[in-house]
DNA sequence: GTTCATTCCGACTCGGCTGCTAGGTTTTCT
DNA sequence: AGAAAACCTAGCAGCCGAGTCGGAATGAAC
């Protein structure tokens, strides 16, 4: 079980951008250099993140990227939700409408739900986890520690 | 984020063998028609299952498997983790003390640590969600729900 | 003690997906 | 006009997950 570097490398990129203060927008290049990401790819995912409405853009020469609301307002599970696609432990989770285990596995109805209870539990664990938490939390997170590494309980 | 293919089978197994009492092994030809499953690829699922200690083996013609616990005793982190190698939402996190944020990331000391939290947190709500679960419980529950697909609030 | 059912082991294949690149087009500032 | 940026689309290459296969070791039944 394991996000790809997608959700990595996108909320890096979130993190820096609420790093700036949003007056004005930041350059993907400028983002790409400071977390040493590669730029083509960060063009891919910065688009998965406008396409979910949280950030927005301005084209053009000093154009960029700037978020579309403020950070203490955008909780993580939109973000991890814009980069992967879906939250969910297993395939078959993938737009079942959430609150209800029914076995969409055909051939043997009912079988397979004995799992379905664990992956529910995962999936709840996970999304509370994500929607707990806030941008604005990782941008101040972020900015005190810069420099020197620590150890703080989760 | 994903779970394998691997782990599902490997929590189906375990489930099955929960519901036989344990008197005698079960054959992986078995389970594997029980819950329509390729054998062949059950043997790694059981064999990595084995390896952890979660079942116990007798070869032979009658051989098979049985839990090597009974069910109220295994928690299903274990089972997962057995399967998965390790259950970790991010590369960088395998093999780190938990507990403890800590940037393994060379280059950048510090700078992505912010992600880390989130992460941390990720990984707490899964193991959490995992350790809360039996596997007597799904036992139970796939028992209940035999041939009536149900919704349940999780 | 042969036979058969089973666990056990390792090597091998195959397809899909992830991460990344590359080139071109549009927009807008100077 | 020219530069700097967002935007779009196509494509590729390597990796890994899922599954197959063949062949041992092992032990029960007859």
């Amino acid at each position: 079980m394991i996000f790809s570097a997608k959700a990595e490398y996108g909320v890096r990129l979130m993190v820096e951008l609420g790093a700036h203060d949003g007056a004005e927008p930041v350059a993907l290049k400028a983002i790409a250099e400071a977390e040493e990401l590669p730029l083509s790819y960060l063009e891919h995912v910065v688009a998965d993140l406008k396409r979910a409405g949280l950030v927005v853009s301005t084209r053009g020469a000093h154009g960029g990227y700037r978020l579309a609301r403020p950070a203490e307002e955008i909780a993580m599970d939109e973000v991890v939700l814009a980069l992967e696609g879906s939250i969910a432990p297993m395939e078959c989770f993938v737009n079942v409408p959430t609150e209800r285990i029914f076995c969409s596995h055909e051939g043997d109805a009912g079988r397979a739900c004995s799992t379905r209870l664990l992956w529910m539990r995962v999936q709840g664990g996970v999304i509370k986890a994500l929607q707990g938490t806030t941008l604005a939390e990782l941008v101040e997170f972020g900015a005190r520690h810069e420099r020197e590494p620590d150890t703080v309980t989760a």
